[in-house]
DNA sequence: CTGAAAGCGCTTACAG
DNA sequence: CTGAAAGCGCTTACAG
């Protein structure tokens, strides 16, 4: 029923090896058998076997992303997901989905796919700093990252550029009470950085800002921090918000003081999100990226371990109607 | 470097099968040779090769899926895709994912993966109607869908049931003229279905109502559509909208028009994605069980073809605050 | 340029 | 209950 390299070979009037040669190292087939054989690959739909071009070759043909079951979806993830499949795919290679528990209680699953090679590297997103993972895995395996690591390859946006930007086109607008809106513990790698971003220009355009923390990433904990800071005495007229659920809450804060988001006060998001074009006013966002990214991604898979640095790009909406740099693409 | 069998065997002093068979028949191994060997598996780290257990179980272990390169996300397949990663784990197996362009012009790629015997079965979602991977991949692979198929078995919700239910809701709330935004050609069985129970619930209820079409699923197209029939005489005060984007240009084009969204003209989604609860009001809208959905088509992958037919569950908020149905869940 | 041989690591009837 | 043998389908040095 399945087609296989012996039948190629007894249907060219070849060995079998010269049917492994025609598709591994034709140029050490002679060009008339090459075509012969060729033409019966064509006619049989012959396909090595995976599982046998595996064994042999000690490989998988696979990298390892983990899904885990989140609470709540990261739609950034999910569209590095579909830039990552592509740009891995163009390798001949294939992404092995898995779920695994976050933090050391996932690490098993991680072993178990490095002892079985099933996968022959892994792609870790949503990293954590000092992520369990990296330990864990660098050194038995492949790892590349997006976003900062301490260990292995990885790739991920200069946040902190693309804050410090948003500052700016703050306070061009004029603005001068610009506060930031991050996330409570565990402070990520990505929110220290674009914090730092933020702060940095602030200072360097002599600004005052406070910063509020939400509990997490959500619309909700967004609208409390928010709140809070609207509140509070010298109220910023700006909010630079970690992400785009974060700012979305701030927005909703903002309207519920009766106060116009985008003429009042300015919030922007991060990421880009679905969200961020689909309400009204639109909201600023920084979009990643993200085919970029998988690219840099897949070929640090092979090359030695670098790291990479990337500019974020403002997209500028109602909620906050910045000026747009030119060559920030 | 690696583990093998071999080693495993030569550390209990027993043959290579005899590890084999405390692996995959224990019950045939004395619970005293069996111990030793479990620990002896244990100690190091053992776990049988993937490649080399596929070549002779003639499986792959992997289900293929497939994530075309959208222009627009679609976040509800982003979820199922969550979901049925978690599923299917626990069954042993993974997902394989690979990016093929839709239609016609990828049925080559999943050819392959059939061919090389790289996957056992796919799991297809994003169908429409006479689907040609259907046609091209139903005798050759097992093929579970995410939504009706003409072949093979699929697991779907009732989104006729869904729209009939949120018809009802509506017009308990008052309203008598309950529009319906559906999406421009090529229709999905997906849209006649919700549309069908829309139409039939009006019917029932004497209750007037056109229809609106998008050009694609966009919040754009949404609000145009839904523009079209609110500046129409006899407009609407109620829209149920094929999906949460569409709907969320409703809501724009009411507030628009200065009439109030949820008060003034309700508006209904489809999904429940992320965007329903994020933005003000929030929008009523129609989860699918996508935990359930993958279960089913996880069960279906070894069962013979079938068909299941899930209930949504109407999430009710601001923009439409029907009532909720006891018991749909 | 082409073919005979070995072997990747595993599992499964089949003898003993 | 345990072990010797065959074989899954492929690729790669190595002879010829």
């Amino acid at each position: 029923m399945t087609v296989t390299v012996r039948q190629v070979a007894a249907d060219a009037g070849v060995s079998r090896q010269t049917v492994s040669n025609v598709l591994n190292a034709p140029a050490r087939v002679d060009p008339v058998t090459r075509e012969r054989v060729a033409e019966a690959i064509e006619r049989l739909g012959y396909r090595p076997n995976r599982a046998a071009r595996n064994l042999k070759l000690r490989r998988a043909g696979l990298v390892g992303y983990c899904v885990s079951p989140r609470s709540t979806p990261n739609l950034l993830m999910d569209a590095f997901l579909h830039a990552f499949c592509t740009a891995v795919a163009d390798t001949g290679r294939h992404v092995l989905l898995f779920s695994a528990p976050p933090g050391e209680a996932g690490i098993g699953v991680y072993h178990d796919l490095v002892a079985e090679r099933a996968v022959d590297a892994f792609v870790l997103s949503d990293t954590v700093a000092d992520d369990p993972r990296h330990r864990a895995l660098v050194g038995r395996a492949p790892v590349v990252s997006f976003g900062r690591a301490d260990l292995g390859s990885w790739v991920d946006v200069d946040g902190a550029a693309a804050c410090a930007e948003l500052v700016t086109g703050l306070a061009a607008l004029g603005h001068r009470e610009i506060g930031f809106l991050g996330w409570r513990a565990p402070e990520t790698a990505a929110t220290a950085d674009r914090r730092a971003g933020w702060q940095r220009a602030c200072a360097e355009l002599g600004l005052n800002g406070r910063v509020g923390l939400a509990d997490d990433d959500s619309v909700a904990a967004g609208e409390r921090a928010a709140g809070a800071l609207l509140d509070a005495e010298s109220a910023p007229t700006a909010l630079v918000a970690i992400s785009d659920q974060v700012a979305l809450g701030a927005l909703q804060a903002v309207t519920a003081r009766g106060l116009r988001p985008g003429t009042d006060v300015a919030v922007t998001g991060f990421d880009d999100t679905p969200l961020a074009a689909a309400v009204v006013p639109g909201l600023t966002s920084v979009r990643q990226p993200l085919d970029l990214i998988a690219a840099e991604l897949v070929r640090l898979l092979d090359d030695s371990e670098d790291q990479v640095l990337l500019r974020g790009k403002v997209i500028s909406r109602a909620s906050a109607p910045v000026p747009v740099e030119k060559g920030s693409s």
